[in-house]
DNA sequence: TCAACATATAAGCAACCGTTTATATGGTCA
DNA sequence: TGACCATATAAACGGTTGCTTATATGTTGA
């Protein structure tokens, strides 16, 4: 069967709904100091105080950005004691911004070539 | 020789320079529109009315979101006669729009298993 | 030169974003 | 309980964004 009882049923995603996610996803992406707090998570989790300490970031500036990729799921939160500690939820999310990375520096250099 | 005379002096480049290119990039995949049209001229090169068809948007409304892209050198532009043809610059931006959308269909996947 | 078409630009607006400053919440330990 | 630490939230701000309506620019063919 394609809809067991205990399922949700599945709407039908529309080709649009799912460009709409990708445009969210890009939007998380699109600030420089979301990037910065993103590659740092990857090395391993890490807590919202040595966010602060390693990027030279305001405590709540750091606070507002994790609340934004947490609400794109590109995080997932652990509280241990009066810690919180974020962690990258797909790796993928690392290839995108080398990818980004790699095109933005082609495209400059292909640029001051011309 | 590292810096012949007839090239400009290459500034150092740092990793926040990088990031925040990648994050420019980033915002301009961050409209849903952006995307439908960036989609729609990698299957060749398209005029602007053909765009306003295809997607069903006001021509001013393409026009700004083409310019957008011109900005970020997402997109090559061509006159020819009266039509303007744009194209995509680079294809390494529809692998990215690929799994930016795998990405958020599998995060949501899996928040509504939990 | 003029009309018709293709595209770009300008002005205006509600909504949103990144940041700061100030304050609240919640956990730990004495 | 209360002081202390870690983190979150609220309020306010200037700046930006996406869109619409209206107008301008530029090209073609008669």
């Amino acid at each position: 069967m394609s809809r067991p009882g205990h399922m949700q049923p599945e709407q039908p995603t529309s080709v649009d709904d799912t460009l709409k996610s990708a445009a969210f996803l890009a939007k998380t992406l699109s600030d420089g100091n979301r990037l910065r707090i993103l590659l740092f998570i990857s090395g391993g989790r890490k807590s919202v105080s040595s966010i602060v300490e390693e990027l030279a970031l305001s405590q709540p500036l750091v606070s507002h950005h994790l609340k934004e990729l947490k609400r794109s799921l590109l995080v997932k939160v652990e509280r241990e004691g009066p810690f919180i500690y974020y962690e990258l939820s797909d790796d993928r999310i690392l290839d995108i911004v080398q990818t980004l990375s790699d095109i933005a520096t082609d495209l400059l250099k292909a640029r001051k070539t011309f």
